[in-house]
DNA sequence: GAGTGGTCTAGACCACTCA
DNA sequence: GAGTGGTCTAGACCACTCC
């Protein structure tokens, strides 16, 4: 035995790279698993493995028969981090701090009710948190948390965890949505991050819900210095 | 024969399930591949592509020797599609429009130059268009291509075509960096996008490279509307 | 050292889709 | 109908990591 076995990483980093120069121009077929496994001397199954990990990432297309074409436009995807926000803090190696603003229970508004496609005035456990990152702002939590999905939660004192801590750790769920927008701050988050009313400030919105039930419904706000980033 | 043999799939949502309904609570380890394996009456290959899928979703951990265990901090990813935007336009049913409002060919300005790490005053070509839906401003686009990396560029007049849909077509990348973040509108963005200054906008920063040469770096400015948005 | 996941193989059958 | 990808199997060896 001479060189060591190749790998399916290997198999795709040179599909990807021909890709890459043009070898292969968007729109043009690609040869046949069975061929590029005896190309590489590999077997069908490694191939595979590593074309699909190209058309996972939207590189190339697949479709029986027809075979495997590049991508006319590769569908780039990002894929983005969702960290707890403490880890986020934590991870730059900022000192982390929490402080409840806010906690009562009341029927949701015709806001939250639309939004999370419930009944009006289902009762509701309201949180209105600040994210400290070395003492300064860095995100400014507005919660719902649905009373019929999670009872307990009306029990929990949230002045020295974070909802979203205890939700990860206590409540399941099996779907969310994910929105990332601008807005100008309001008049509850602008003094709340330190910033004029009215600024530009960084929005993420997440619902979840376990079984078709709404969990919980978080908007989450960052002052404008915020970043999400992501390498392709 | 009587039941269809079962599928990867299969024994990835049934593990799913067990996460969901907590039936292997978070930070608890699971049962070995091959034990599951005889449990669904599959190959070992089998349980492991369905593994591999969930760890590849942050649902469980994997490490050798210590076995799988389930998230303690489901590390949810999300992925955003980032399509064209006339794609993105089009597929709202919406009428596209462009429009090139400057083209020039510049020494790279420091902070362009900076953000690409390269020598300050590389010759770039500097592009200014809108891009809109249904007549309204979509999308300003602050766009610089590298002559450097692309020397095609300097031919192409860009009235017609938007630099997206030309550099997609005729330069290849292989890495790029994506940010995402709220920011003022400025005095070129305001009243291109029809915002009075200073508005909320939603901005979108991508560069690219090819083999470690900087291709292009564009800014792409949204009115407060836009919405980012995913479903895990 | 030993247990668990990571991966490869060779062969097989199936399912979708194009011609 | 036939070609191509999708997937499963059974067995094997390897690599990492915990003890």
């Amino acid at each position: 035995m001479n060189a060591a076995r190749i790998s399916w990483k290997d198999i795709r980093d040179e599909l990807e790279r021909r890709i890459a120069v043009r070898e292969w121009a968007p729109g043009a077929g690609l040869p046949g698993e069975e061929t590029l496994a005896a190309e590489f001397g590999a077997s069908r199954a490694t191939v595979n493995r590593a074309m699909q990990d190209l058309a996972a990432r939207g590189l190339i297309e697949r479709k029986r028969k027809a075979g495997s074409r590049v991508s006319e436009n590769p569908v780039r995807e990002a894929r983005f981090v969702i960290p707890l926000v403490r880890q986020e803090i934590e991870d730059t190696g900022a000192r982390y701090d929490y402080s409840l603003l806010s906690r009562e229970i009341v029927g949701a508004p015709e806001l939250v009710a639309a939004r999370l496609q419930i009944a009006q005035g289902a009762r509701f456990l309201h949180l209105r948190c600040l994210h400290l990152a070395d003492r300064a702002p860095y995100q400014y939590e507005d919660r719902w948390i649905s009373l019929m999905a999670v009872p307990e939660a009306e029990e929990v004192d949230f002045s020295s965890v974070g909802p979203n801590e205890w939700l990860v750790a206590h409540a399941p769920f099996s779907t969310a949505e994910y929105a990332f927008f601008a807005a100008a701050a309001s008049g509850e988050e602008a003094p709340a991050l330190g910033l004029p009313l009215g600024s530009p400030v960084f929005v993420g919105e997440r619902l979840t819900w376990l079984a078709g039930r709404p969990i919980t419904l978080v908007r989450m706000t960052h002052p404008p210095t915020h970043r999400v980033v992501t390498r392709l």
